[in-house]
DNA sequence: CTGAAAGCGCTAACAC
DNA sequence: GTGTTAGCGCTTTCAG
């Protein structure tokens, strides 16, 4: 049996609340117990049960942490750094992959409201949940994502990093600049990635062409879409794809078909530069990205509001050549 | 205030314990009380607080996943997996970045013993730990790699690996073949990729040559040793590495110098398929590979002793060209 | 400075 | 079938 506070008392030959006392570093103790104390936890090899400890504190110092997929070059880098922060500040990290599935988001939704989490980071584009947020009641901080008026978002300048991306397609000479980008139902920050595209390209006189591509993580939806582009407009040179690994998967294809194309993708993941460091790409300053909204979610927790910084937080991104 | 089961049965018109039994389908309630119960609930919006009836239980439903980084394709794959199964199994992830840290991956224990989770899964390399596991006395099953005669271990099949490897070097005619390993005192099953490589190669009557990368995680020492290679073996053509970002790293070097070189790298992570479809390497079972471990895993939580498996298994890898 | 006792939210005997 | 009560391990008034 795992001892508890009252074996420690009755090893140190004091009471269970003096225990918890030198546990909490609270109230007057003297030097001398509270050396028996910690001889007694040593001895028995005690270990303080959470459980117990946060179901009286009513603070749990756990976050849930929703996304698409761990499963993913910017998320795992984004999560990594969360999870640092996290732990650094003492915060737990319970980790819940989506899959986008509404079904299942709902579920973690539930659990983590019946352990009791203190807070929630939210990266998944969950329409028709707005509601349950709500209900609950949580603290809640949204990654590039708007899901109520009252749940801040942090992310990137999704809108600067489109101009920056199809600004340089322009500069390098591209006669045909083409957009790939996700599921537009969905409302996102991210649309202003294709925004901004459009913008740029109607401002250089141009016709926007742009291609949607319904599910990022199906690789055949993107083959197909490419396949299109191709045969819809062969003489394409330039590509501004709202993700890498849409880049390096028409990068592929280009290849395959002995095409010359300028790719710009969207992300920058460290993996990602890793394994195709010549890959064009916006880079989100994902460590900042994780900073800024771990910062967000503790501050509301702690403080009940946040204060220290507005309400939509928009990073900045790097063009990387 | 968030409603409790008092509330409930406050609503609902009867005691606590009815309200609890409902929740948990426990003994005799008459279909009438039941429906009143659960409109009570709805009503008021309530969910049990997991903390209290795991205090009471003495299970949380709860695992610990201490990995080096989930920022890899490997481990963002592997947990990725790892966290659906457990989802699906009803579990819950606390996620751990080690850094592969010996003071960091202590607290993460301390932490996780803490927090009474039911089970731990470490795919980390803790030397001077073991002592710590065994005086927490918690479940634990380990990927690939060898912490006490008391923990099973789930890995893939990293001899044949090797051997698939350096055999298929052979064929392609490679005259001078290097191999790139890992930190080698770490003492890991990993280590018997290079032992493969090295029986392989001098049963072919050859001189087996091998690099040590210290830091697996350091872009630079990678590059360093690298460097040394093109200096005291420029004719090398043919490279087998103990996982794909080297392989990266050393596919990318060799372009540069301009260098023809077949490398075979380790892992196969379906991330790093995407983005670099070309490279040669071992595929690990990764889904395998979750599954196995999770499901160990919790046999020994659930039934007290692992019977459905071997204390070691090795699963089947796969050479992909 | 320290101990006794009540309570965090829930469950399981034990009664009726 | 349902209610009363004690207790999971811990913290914190309130006494002394």
């Amino acid at each position: 049996m795992k001892p508890k506070i009252k074996d420690v008392a009755k090893v140190a030959g004091v009471s269970p609340a003096t225990v918890s006392r030198v546990l909490n570093n609270r109230g007057y103790i003297s030097e001398k117990t509270r050396e028996n104390v910690y001889k007694a936890m040593k001895d028995i090899n005690y270990f303080p049960n959470d459980l117990a400890r946060s179901l009286f504190s009513k603070r749990t110092n756990l976050f849930g942490i929703i996304i698409p997929t761990i499963n993913n070059p910017y998320f795992g880098e984004l999560v990594f750094h969360m999870e640092n922060i996290c732990a650094d500040l003492g915060y737990k990290v319970l980790l819940c992959n989506s899959l986008n599935r509404v079904d299942k988001e709902k579920k973690y939704w539930e659990m983590l409201v019946r352990n009791q989490v203190d807070g929630v980071i939210v990266a998944t584009h969950n329409r028709g949940l707005v509601d349950n947020q709500e209900q609950y009641n949580l603290p809640i901080v949204a990654i590039d994502q708007y899901l109520s008026d009252k749940i801040p978002i942090v992310g990137s300048d999704n809108y600067g990093g489109g101009q920056l991306a199809t600004n340089y397609l322009l500069e390098k000479g591209c006669r045909k600049i083409v957009h790939f980008n996700g599921p537009l139902d969905l409302e996102t920050p991210a649309n202003l990635r294709r925004k901004a595209y459009e913008d740029v390209i109607t401002k250089a006189g141009r016709v926007p062409i742009t291609y949607e591509i319904k599910d990022v993580f199906s690789q055949k939806i993107q083959l197909d879409v490419i396949e299109r582009l191709f045969a819809e407009h062969p003489d394409v040179d330039g590509v501004f794809t709202s993700d890498d690994l849409m880049a390096s998967t028409l990068l592929e294809a280009a290849n395959r078909k002995g095409k010359d194309i300028i790719i710009v993708g969207y992300d920058g993941a460290s993996t990602t530069r890793l394994l195709l460091p010549n890959l064009k790409t916006i880079q989100q300053p994902v460590q900042l990205v994780a900073e800024t909204s771990i910062k967000a979610l503790v501050e509301i927790v702690e403080k009940g509001k946040l204060e220290s910084m507005p309400f939509e937080t928009k990073l900045p991104v790097k063009l990387i050549t």
